[in-house]
RNA sequence: GCGGGUGUGGCGGAAUGGUAGACGCCGGGGACUUAAAAUCCCCUGAGCUUUGCUCGUGCGGGUUCGAGUCCCGCCACCCGCACCA
């Protein structure tokens, strides 16, 4: 073997082809090997691969590759979350059509993502802008539909009047359109839903057998379903109309001192009087940022009407109260100042009563508020045939009551919302129905499908082009053949992103998937991603896999066995001051050194800022084809690996992946030592070898790169340091291997040096000696009162004795006890010996 | 406000209750070289009266022969949710 340099720019892009040229990736689904589904979130091809990506798929691939050299058939797909409203946007301000423009991105960005040398099965690529994916999408929607759960239902929208559409919450800025800055307005458009809420119960259960999630990412969705036990009754008002009202505390009804209805609610709206009326708009302007619901103001305005308690026979007054939500809840509450913060606030400031009806014991019934509520547990007080109760016997003994008198039953309530998919826009999955007079909303045949998006639209002027477009909207009727027009609404992207993990694994033409090859391959086994879709994508592909479960079109419940949220990739922002404002500069613009950063242009300094997330704003962004023009795959994805554990954040640094680069070329220097006529035996060094190829393999299944990195690097200096041997040869024959699914490129190199056959990403792991994974000596450390004084060397097995005879004849343990009595002696076999005196 | 997480050298970080700081980066010294690059070797938590000793894992207590690790109470930072009755 010669001693030339590892050359990434040449032996990457061959080794590329002769995977693709193999079909080394191809996932078999009638193999009898054991399945291993390994998936990381597709991307949305905005048109350049980012580094975050690369993390994100540098982590999925070493272990799909490691999947496979422990002889598994792995399913390792990547595709394209294609639809959007980048998309639209670059349509609207560059005059290309959105289609164009997103396989434009996906062309270039696949390109992107081949130089890395992933182990993608590229025949299963999908893009879901295809009608050959979204055409399938509509069929199960259909079928949905057909379930019963999906149904159309007035909704209020955010609807921008300059660009005509509907914003998403988070377009919506201090009240006004993104783009167009209009004020935006509220409105109520008829919408598809999506029936999640029916899958509250079982969403939330679901969680509970999702051991390999993230105990964060699960407890963020058990937030978001939100589901919460109560009482729910109605209050007879003086207008002789009912009010019906939710609570969690019904245990506290006695203490209630009034009613609040929200802003929205029916018997608000019913309200005659201007000064309600101005009330109720007062209301709707307040905004919803965070800031401002903190300080928020409670507000009310008394109705005038009353409330007749249950129990009590009092007469309540009833505020309007913006603190209370429409949405949640029957859009009433019975107040109860002393036991609830927000009521305490309110009555406070309207100056109604706040009586005591928990205290911490029955003598303190009338032991006075010290300027703020009580949520805690205690005694029930003041509260006729509750008083002594407690907190949860007084629940149960007042929603029996009520149940008995027929007032109202104990009721669950959740948080969760039905999934509203509708978009008025063009660039995502026409939704599959036809509005006709005669025959109202139809869905669109199966036989018709895919309603494919027409090419010829316009984004010059705004609102939804598929609305304009005449020659598409206008249809037959299916059932009448009457004049008819399409559904112009499109699917939420989410939908798109809620399936493909299934049409990866499955992909025939007449179908959306075939049932079951999807049971051969589904639980996806890892799956990986940002902690960004910790709740709506990943909650949204677990209630549409549940929902074809229910519907029996598969057999899997959960789709995402293990979960992995890997961090950020971060970097430090270099800025200084220019006339009067902070002027951000690029890492390649910038030259490092150990104190400062200098501005290449100028040589002036610049100020190095905090590690942050990599944005365009702050430009500390690193283009990922540039570090691989300069540094090749495998630096990358060793730096990728290295370091940080992969779900915390990782500070890119040049210094870094220089470090990284001088390693692939160290580990060159050393797979050019290979001697396969070396002979004797080195059983430290096998031992070492053995041990690495283990611990290795535990750290990848574990997810532990950086681990898993250090260990290489360890093994590494010790093969770099044995003499010649047979065992040092079958070292950097191992190493070779270990390092394959981090750096497959020079792995391949190397391996076809050695004069192996075949390519290294087919060979199986190394297989693992147990007996050489012990030691036969031991270091020994040696504690007087937990402090250590001297290690020894003892072989491993030792009795207790021994090692405490070795431990009491060092000369340092003798100084420090300084002849005083030795009281105990506690021996850990193979670890330590510690004596107390 | 509620919920969760994290605090270890100059930096990223290792460490089944058992030798704190593995491994990498930065830095320092040396070798090779006419020189540089590349490479290799050594040092690198702080302090001290340096065969060795003391201190040291955000702070204060506790349990234990022994605590970064377990328990109690704080502090700081980060993330998520948020007027959810």
């Amino acid at each position: 073997m010669s001693e030339t340099r590892f050359d990434p720019s040449a032996a990457d892009g061959r080794w590329q082809r002769a995977w693709d040229e193999a079909q080394t990736f191809r996932a078999d689904s009638n193999s009898d090997k054991p399945k291993s589904y390994v998936l990381e979130m597709f991307p949305y091809p905005s048109g350049r691969i980012h580094i975050g990506h690369v993390r994100n798929y540098t982590m999925g691939d070493v272990l799909a590759r490691y999947k496979k050299a422990t002889g598994h058939e792995v399913l390792h797909p990547m595709g394209w979350d294609a639809f959007g409203m980048p998309a639209e946007n670059a349509a609207m301000e560059k005059g290309v059509h959105p289609g164009g423009w997103t396989r434009d991105n996906i062309e270039h960005m696949k390109a992107q993502l081949k130089r890395l040398g992933f182990a993608l099965d590229w025949s299963r690529e999908l893009a879901t802008c295809e009608p050959d994916y979204y055409g399938h999408e509509q069929a199960l929607f259909l079928d949905l539909y057909e379930a019963g759960l999906v149904y159309r239902k007035e909704s209020e929208v955010n609807w921008d009047p300059v660009d005509m559409t509907v914003l998403a919450n988070e377009q919506v800025i201090d009240g006004k359109g993104w783009r167009s800055g209009a004020e935006v307005e509220k409105r109520k458009l008829s919408q598809w839903f999506l029936k999640i809420t029916d899958f509250a119960e079982e969403l939330l259960e679901g969680l509970g057998t999702l051991e390999n999630w993230p105990d964060k990412v699960r407890l963020m969705q058990e937030n978001w379903i939100g589901k919460s036990r109560g009482l729910e009754f109605s209050f007879d008002l003086s207008n002789g109309e009912k009010l019906p009202v939710y609570t969690t505390r019904p245990d506290t009804i006695f203490g209630a001192s009034f009613v609040a209805i929200a802003a929205d609610h029916p018997v608000a709206q019913g309200l005659e009087s201007d000064a309600a009326r101005d009330f109720i708009a007062l209301c709707k302007k307040g905004g919803t940022t965070a800031a401002e619901l903190e300080t928020a103001e409670k507000l009310g305005f008394d109705t005038g009407i009353t409330a007749k308690h249950p129990f009590a026979g009092a007469d309540l007054p009833v505020y309007i109260a913006n603190f209370v939500l429409m949405d949640y809840g029957t859009g009433a509450v019975m107040a109860v100042p002393g036991h609830d913060q927000r009521d305490f606030e309110f009555a406070t400031k309207y100056d109604l009563p706040i009586p005591r009806v928990v205290a911490p014991s029955l003598d303190e019934a009338d032991k006075p508020f010290a300027g703020e509520a009580e949520a805690g547990e205690g005694v029930i007080v003041n509260s006729d045939f509750l008083d002594g109760m407690s907190v949860e016997e007084a629940k149960r003994a007042i929603i029996r009551r009520i149940e008995e008198q027929g007032a109202g039953e104990g009721k669950t309530v959740w948080r969760l919302r039905d999934w509203g998919v509708s978009r008025q826009r063009y660039w995502g999955t026409p939704i599959p129905f036809i509005h006709c007079d005669a025959c109202g909303v139809v869905p669109a045949p199966k036989s018709s499908l895919p309603i494919t998006l027409p090419e010829d639209v316009d984004f010059q002027t705004p609102g939804n082009p598929l609305e304009r477009h005449e020659s598409w909207k206008h249809v037959e009727c299916p059932e009448c053949g009457g004049k008819a027009t399409r559904e112009t609404d499109t699917l939420d992207t989410f939908v798109d992103s809620s399936w493909y993990f299934l049409r990866f694994a499955s992909q025939p033409a007449d179908k959306p998937f075939d049932r079951e090859e999807i049971a051969k391959w589904l639980p996806v086994e890892q799956y990986i991603g940002g902690i960004e879709h910790a709740i709506l994508h990943l909650l949204y592909a677990r209630f549409w896999t549940r929902a074809l479960n229910r519907i029996g079109l598969i057999d899997v419940k959960e789709p995402f066995a293990s979960l992995f949220t890997q961090g950020m990739v971060t970097h430090e922002t270099y800025s200084r001051r220019e006339g009067g404002k902070t002027v951000y500069y690029a890492p390649d613009e910038i030259s490092r050194e150990a104190e400062r950063a200098l501005l290449k242009d100028d040589g002036g300094e610049v100020e190095i800022g905090r590690v942050i997330k990599m944005s365009k704003s702050k430009k500390n962004v690193v283009d990922p084809d540039t570090i691989i023009d300069t540094y090749g795959a495998d630096a990358v994805r060793w730096f990728m690996l290295s370091d940080s554990p992969p779900e915390r954040d990782l500070p890119w640094s040049e210094a870094g992946i220089e470090g990284c680069h001088r390693f692939v070329h160290r580990l060159w220097r050393l797979f050019g030592q290979f001697d396969g006529s070396a002979s004797g035996e080195d059983k430290a060094l096998d031992r070492k070898t053995h041990q690495t190829v283990a611990a290795v393999a535990e750290d990848i299944e574990a997810l532990g790169f950086n681990k898993a990195v250090a260990r290489i690097y360890e093994l590494t200096g010790t093969v770099e340091k044995a003499a010649p041997s047979a065992s040092r040869s079958a070292a950097i024959r191992t190493l070779v291997q270990l390092v394959a699914p981090m750096m497959p490129h020079l792995a391949e190199e190397a391996w076809a040096k050695l004069g192996e056959q075949g390519l290294v990403a087919d060979a199986a792991w190394p297989e693992i000696d147990p007996t050489l994974l012990v030691e036969d000596e031991v270091t020994i450390a040696v504690q007087h009162m937990g402090k250590l004084r001297d290690t020894l060397t003892a072989p491993k097995g030792a009795s207790k004795d021994d090692l405490e005879a070795m431990a009491l004849a060092s000369e340092n343990v003798q100084r420090s006890i300084d002849g005083a009595a030795v009281r105990k002696v506690i021996v850990v076999p193979d670890r330590l010996v510690n004596i107390v005196t």
